[in-house]
DNA sequence: TGCCGTATCCAAAGCGCTTTAAAAAGCGCG
DNA sequence: CGCGCTTTTTAAAGCGCTTTGGATACGGCA
C-alpha cells in the first residue's frame, strides 16, 4: 500500500496525509487523529527510500569498523556498544547500518556512503593518534562523531570518550597506595589512541610517586584472553616480576588470572590485578564484592551518548562541536590486596 | 553529482549511462569502458534510494535481534557472526542493517521493515522451539533465512545451523569413553532451540551407554562467565558431584574453570571439561594443544553461509528452500583426562 | 451581504534513478 | 543509392514520497 492508495482510502489528498503523519500544523487535529489511526490499523508505513529521496536526508546511522580494528572492536565490545547506539537511535526513528572498511580504500567507502544517500551520519570507531579519517570525513562532508579521540588531530570534531588517562592514573595510584612498586601494564595496541592515554595515566602515576618506568613491565596487543595470558606469563619470568597487574580489558584480565593460576599464585593475595571493565553484559563483573577490582565504564552508555551527540549534530549541523567525557569508576573487588614483599 | 549531471558531462543520455553502469548489453563496450572510468574518476555513485525506488528492491540485509535474546546473542557471538555476514554480503554489494526487536511488537517491526522497502531480506536470530516469527514472516512476505532451526515449526523455511545434537552427543561420548559417569551439562537457556538439541545429544549419549539422567546435573541459563561459575559451583556441592562438565560456550567454560580453581580442583586431572567453541576471535582457544577440549564450529562461517543462502533466495524467490548443516569438530585440549574415581 | 484573513486542503513539480517504447545510426546487400 | 535489419542511443514515464504555491472553506467584521 502506498500513499496514494492510503490517502484515497481516507478520502484525503496525499499532501494532507503526508502532513498529518509528519506532524505539520496545517492539518486539523481531528483529521490527524483519523489518519494516524487508520495508518496503524492498515499498517501503512511510508517507503523510506521515497521519503529519503524527497527530503534529501537519510534516517540511518552508519557504523564503520576499520578492518585494522576488527579484532579489537567488532568482537568483544561492539555488541554492547551497538546495543546502546540502537536504543538511542531507535527512539528517534533511526536505523543502524554496519560497514567494515578495508584500510586501503576507506576514502572510497566514505564517499560511497555519502553519495548513496541512505546514511545521515556515521560513528567513527577505533581512532588512532593521528587519524586521517577525520580530515577525510570533513572533506567529504559526511557528518560524524568519534567514539574515542584522536590526540594529534588539530581540526575540531565531536567525540565521546572515557577519561582513560584519569582511569589508569587512578588505578595505578590505588596499587601504589597498597605498596606495589612493580606494576605490569597489559595494554591494548598502541596504534589506538585510547591505549596511549591509558599508558599516559599509568606513567603519570608512577612518576608522581617516584617509581621508575620499566619497559619490560609494559606489553601491548589485542585485548584477548590469550594475549593477557601470554603477557602475564612472560612478565612473571623476568628477574623481578611485577607484584601487580593492570589489564586493559576483562578479557585480558581473565588471561592474567589463568597465568597466575598456572604459576600457583593467588590473586588478591600474592599478586594484585586491576582491570578496565567495559561492563559487558556477558562478562559481568558484578558479584558482591566483584571478582576483579576494576575501573568501570559502560560501553553501552558510550554507544547511547555517541548517537545522542550525532543526532544533535544532524539536527543542526552548524552548531559547535560537542564532546562528552565519561568518567570511569573504581570498583574494589577481590583481586587486589596489599603488597606482600 | 547525480546521474543527469554525470551523463551530460559524458555527452550521453542518462539511460545509456545507467545501462553501462548496470551491465546491460545494449551499450557498446567502448562506451561502457568510458563510463566506468569516468565514474571512478569523479566518484560518481548512484543514489541507492533512487535506485531502490526505481527497481523496487533494496540492497540491504537486515539482522533482527529479538530483545529476549540480547544477552545470548548481541554480545558474545554477534560480532563474529556479523563479520562473516558482512563479508559475504559486501561481495555482492549488500549493506547490513541492524534492528533490535522488542518481543511484544515483532510483527509490527517486520511489517515496518517490509514496507519501508530498504531491506531485501533478513536473518532471523535466536530461534525458539516453536518460533512464531517464521509464520509471521511468511505471511508478511519478507524473505528470510534462519540462523539455527525451530524444531516445532512445520512450514518449510531456509536455515543454516550447526549439528548441535551430534556435537554434544560426540562430546558426551568422549567423556564417557574416558570413564566419566557423572557429567554436568551447563546449557544455554532452554527456550532456544539450540539448547534443546544440545541436551538431546547429551541425553542420547548417556542413554546409549546406559548412564542415568539426573536433573541436578543439568543447569540452563545465559551463557555468561558468571553463570558458568555459579552453575559449576552449585553442582560441586551435591552429594555426588560430577567428574566432568559440558559447557555451552567458552564464556561459561571460563566460569567453570574459576569454580574449579576455587574448589582447589585441577582441570584435566581432577575434573574434565569440554566446551562448545564458537571460535570467537577474542576468545581463541587455539594454543597447541588448545586449553579447552572443545567441539568447535566457527560462527563467522555460519554468518557467511546464512547470507549466501539468503542471497540465493533473493536471486530467485521461487526456488526450493535450502538448508546448511555445519558439523562441529572435536578438538582435544588440556581440559580433559581419564576419570580418576 | 460582501470582504478579508485564517484555517484546511489540494494539484503538481521534483527528488535521482530504471526501464519501456521509440528514434537514430550503422551496416550489408541487391 | 536505398532498403531492411541490427546495434546503439534517447525521450519520457514512473517508482512513492515531500513540499511549494494555490485553491477552497470558514468565520468575523463592517
Amino acid at each position: 500500500m502506498n500513499l496514494r492508495e492510503f490517502s484515497q482510502h481516507l478520502g484525503l489528498s496525499p499532501t494532507t496525509v503526508s502532513r498529518a503523519l509528519n506532524g505539520y500544523p496545517e492539518v486539523r487535529e481531528a483529521t490527524r487523529q483519523r489518519v494516524m489511526e487508520e495508518a496503524r490499523r492498515l499498517n501503512y508505513q511510508p517507503d523510506s527510500r521515497a521519503r529519503g529521496l524527497a527530503t534529501g536526508h537519510g534516517m540511518t546511522i552508519g557504523h564503520v569498523i576499520p578492518a585494522h580494528a576488527q579484532g579489537e572492536l567488532v568482537n568483544p565490545i561492539f555488541g554492547d556498544f551497538i546495543a546502546g547506539a540502537t536504543s538511542a537511535g531507535a527512539a528517534k526513528g533511526y536505523d543502524i547500518s554496519l560497514t567494515i572498511a578495508d584500510d586501503d580504500d576507506e576514502a572510497r567507502i566514505y564517499r560511497k556512503i555519502k553519495s548513496e544517500g541512505l546514511v545521515a551520519g556515521i560513528v567513527l570507531q577505533g581512532p588512532r593518534m593521528n587519524d586521517r579519517r577525520i580530515g577525510m570525513l570533513n572533506d567529504i562532508g559526511l557528518e560524524f562523531v568519534v567514539h574515542g579521540r584522536a590526540s594529534e588531530v588539530a581540526v575540531p570534531y565531536s567525540w565521546v570518550d572515557v577519561n582513560n588517562q584519569r582511569a589508569f592514573h587512578q588505578a595505578t595510584r590505588f596499587l601504589t597506595d597498597l605498596g606495589h612498586e612493580r606494576i605490569g601494564l597489559i595494554n591494548g595496541r598502541l596504534e589506538f589512541d585510547f591505549a596511549h592515554r591509558r599508558r599516559n595515566g599509568y606513567l603519570a602515576a608512577l612518576h608522581e610517586v617516584g617509581l621508575p618506568v620499566e619497559d619490560d613491565l609494559q606489553i601491548s596487543g589485542d585485548m584477548t584472553e590469550a594475549n593477557g595470558y601470554a603477557a602475564a606469563k612472560s612478565m612473571l619470568t623476568i628477574k623481578q616480576p611485577p607484584t601487580a597487574f593492570l589489564a586493559a580489558s576483562v578479557m585480558s584480565a581473565i588471561g592474567v588470572r589463568r597465568a597466575l593460576h598456572d604459576a600457583g599464585l593467588i590473586l588478591g593475595r600474592d599478586v594484585s590485578l586491576i582491570t578496565y571493565d567495559d561492563d559487558l553484559s556477558y562478562l559481568s563483573n558484578r558479584e558482591s564484592p566483584p571478582f576483579f577490582t576494576a575501573i568501570r565504564s559502560s560501553v553501552r552508555l558510550a554507544g547511547e551518548k555517541v548517537v545522542d551527540v550525532l543526532l544533535r549534530r544532524l539536527g543542526n549541523p552548524s552548531r559547535d562541536h560537542e564532546d562528552v567525557l565519561l568518567e570511569a569508576e573504581l570498583i574494589v573487588g577481590t583481586s587486589t590486596g596489599p603488597c606482600r614483599q
